[in-house]
DNA sequence: ACGGGCCGCTGTATCGATTTAGCGCAGGAT
DNA sequence: ATCCTGCGCTAAATCGATACAGCGGCCCGT
């Protein structure tokens, strides 16, 4: 199975099988253009099976200029089923095309990703934790923006259920990201496009007191308001945690929806009504595109309301 | 700044201050037993700096045998506060000695984190989701076995508040980790330590019909139990969602208690009493067990109870 | 006066895979 | 008969950094 005590390597498999290295790169890379005789691909092959021969990652990166990692920055794991599922389906393509993701969530510290690049030297870097700019623009395989295309179908719940007057519950500006900012543009694009005013923005802080100061203050200010949006769940529970204290009932006094579906939504009382969204797709194409292969059709996933008591 | 369009190497730095590559590595690396006379020196420096040179961690990686990565493979981040702050520690003290620190959430696939592995050839990987093993014990720093000591903490807290009679809420065992499995084993060693008998344990999983006949199971056959401690926040918070659909109250019919403060617990109805856990220090020793340094002093860091309303 | 050792530095092999140039041979075209 | 082409394969260079052997020159001890 091995040579001496290391893994075996494209020498050993080499002379195993009495071909040079380059033909046996050639065998089990099937390089285009390169002519191989049947016995010998399968002498070649024989040899590697029975080595366990796998390549070295290291040796190939430095060759190739980088390595077979795409690195995937996120925020923090275990919030939304979207992530999770989106990660799913970019690892999924990506091993498919002989990659591997890397999943690392940062506590916004710039210097400590620069190591890692330099320590990986990834393909392709796709960070979602960055403002969202041009130069990401696609690179998501439609992350940021498909997200956002389920604001459409977060708000027309609440109209469905009668409301007109919605405010957006938001979470605090130290959390703000690609995702989120993309997210609170977007619940506003089809705020307008579902013919509602500008939807009034509540900032939902990790403080409770400054949370039942805006919830109390819209609903003096906004008594016309009969619904709020969340801009992810996370916040949406907060809302409601917010109005407990201050005697407020959803869906009664206000209704509240949440975005992209959480763990602790089913269990909340009262229970969150949310929406959920398969991101697989987006993870597909996103693996496509850091890989520079054409991400094929856009087509947006399907969402779907998770209706449950707040709304 | 920069050669042509490419990064500066070792060579170019060498080129530019007149000396050899081993030379320029000699300076850099600061390589004990060379002695390089002090012009040198600065000039190579100067260079490097003048060019901006990096390391090349492939090339370094490839010749040393692995990366100056550590990985730490977790299961899911955003959970507990104690993970964030050993994440932290382990950080900060890679980093001093030049490694970086890249944390991986596992959908519990080994083979993808076999591809992980191949393409990072990491120094050291940390598995705190592996069932805990021999091979894996003291390798984290104490993370294991430190988290476990504050199982006194949490149960001190309810005997001082009168309690004698205590079940312990675990996740389903669709979760277990090496963490998990260890600090159940911890929390009935601190219970015997305590002088309480054998803790009931009640499984407490996703489903909350099931959480739900799980306490009115504990509540029939075992009416002498008047506190439950978690096993985690979240496993404390389903708990207390299952008992108010069954119209109990916390701390009135049953006393609750969290462990490793998670966001949810400030905000959950009722507020959620649970153990703080400082794991800066276990990430420091993690840091220097898996580079091979002396760990120095064991310590227990400091643990406190977050006192709330629901123990 | 001669051997040994240290200083300050260089040349070269090495890690493991890929890539490029090219070699010997067979078969077909001219 | 000669040239060319394609097949099947190999030698050597390359990616960037590091480890090891070693080289001249100088100083020191005997």
């Amino acid at each position: 199975m091995q040579v001496g005590d290391r893994r075996a390597t494209l020498k050993d498999v080499a002379a195993a099988s009495g071909v040079s290295p380059t033909t046996v790169s050639f065998v089990l890379n099937r390089t285009p253009g390169q002519t191989i005789s049947e016995t010998t691909r399968r002498r070649v092959e024989a040899a590697a099976r029975e080595l366990d021969y796998a390549p070295h990652g290291t040796a190939r990166a430095l060759r190739e200029g980088s390595s077979r990692i795409v690195l995937l920055l996120v925020e923090e794991l275990g919030i939304g089923s979207a992530l999770r599922s989106f990660i799913a389906g970019m690892r999924s393509e990506l091993e498919a095309e002989g990659c591997a993701l890397v999943v690392h969530p940062v506590g916004s510290t710039p210097a400590t990703v620069e190591r890692i690049l330099a320590g990986v030297r990834p393909r392709t870097v796709l960070d979602l934790t960055r403002p969202y700019s041009l130069g990401t623009e696609g690179s998501d395989g439609g992350w940021v923006d498909g997200m956002a295309a389920h604001s459409l179908t977060q708000l027309r719940h609440l109209i469905q259920a009668g409301h007109s007057r919605i405010a957006l519950a938001i979470p605090p500006r130290t959390r703000q990201s690609a995702t989120l900012e993309a997210r609170r543009g977007a619940a506003q694009l089809a705020a307008a496009r579902l013919g509602l005013e500008t939807l009034r923005e509540v900032e939902i802080g990790e403080e409770p007191a400054a949370a039942r100061r805006a919830i109390s203050d819209l609903a003096r200010t906004s008594p016309q308001v009969t619904a709020i949006a969340g801009l992810e769940d996370e916040t949406a529970l907060r809302t409601l945690a917010a109005m407990a204290e201050l005697d407020l009932g959803a869906p009664e006094d206000l209704a509240v929806i949440g975005f992209d579906e959480s763990r602790h939504s089913a269990i909340w009382r009262p229970t969150l009504t949310t929406v959920r969204i398969e991101a697989e797709i987006f993870g597909r194409r996103a693996a496509r595109v850091s890989l520079g292969r054409d991400p094929g059709e856009w087509t947006i996933p399907p969402s779907s309301i998770v209706r449950r008591e707040s709304a």
